[in-house]
DNA sequence: TGGCTATTTGGCCACAATGCCAAACAGATC
DNA sequence: GATCTGTTTGGCATTGTGGCCAAATAGCCA
């Protein structure tokens, strides 16, 4: 049952824990509005160089991004460009979520 | 720029991580067909009660499943359907990868 | 070559996640 | 109450993650 589908659950689940950590989301969203090099999203996020090196490696070995390298700097840019649709589903989670908090509050 | 967005993208990684586990993602397709119970789910991931006990746990508090007990047993369903469409999208990030795999094996 | 900027890699530490076993807990039934 | 089934919780060992610093690497330009 679950042995037969267990390796694309891993593949799948690879994808979704790569994405997983806000930075990485940052990136992503940040990428939607095209490429980006190392040091501009450095400074956006506010962490260490190696740091945001090393999420955007996650990203890459995910298969989620490409980078290409110019002159001295590395360019990344989104490999799949629906990956941002994801969250209407991921959002409206949460906002089950707050509404579920809300109705807890509300004396009945 | 990182830091006004870090709260919701918080929010956002809590649920990608919740997802990002082959046996959670198990778990969210045979919910897919309807309700199950602690007991189903454990029998046809072959792990430990305890693990997947704590599997389901970790989709509860995502806010992703809700928990519905009668009698003995707990019955375990989504709480927001659209979390299977996900896939489509994640499939295309894997399908990606085989394309480039398969382009790196072909001579050019 | 030397120095500068941009990026990646290795090392390290603190912390979180996974999985099992054992124990606790809850409900049903006798 | 005793017992059986189903589920959750605590404890523990192992492994993985995230972050920083420091060092290595790569490309540019003088």
């Amino acid at each position: 049952m679950y042995q037969k589908r267990k390796t694309i659950l891993e593949a799948r689940a690879k994808v979704l824990k790569a994405m997983a950590h806000p930075s990485r989301l940052f990136i992503l969203e940040e990428l939607e509005q095209g490429e980006r090099c190392v040091c501009d999203l450095t400074k956006m996020i506010g962490a260490d160089v190696s740091t945001v090196s090393k999420h955007l490696s996650v990203l890459k070995q995910a298969g989620i991004v490409i980078d290409d390298k110019r002159g001295n700097q590395v360019f990344y840019q989104l490999r799949v460009p629906c990956i941002l649709n994801f969250f209407d589903c991921v959002e409206s989670v949460l906002s089950e979520q707050a509404k579920a908090q809300v109705a807890c509050l509300t004396p009945s």
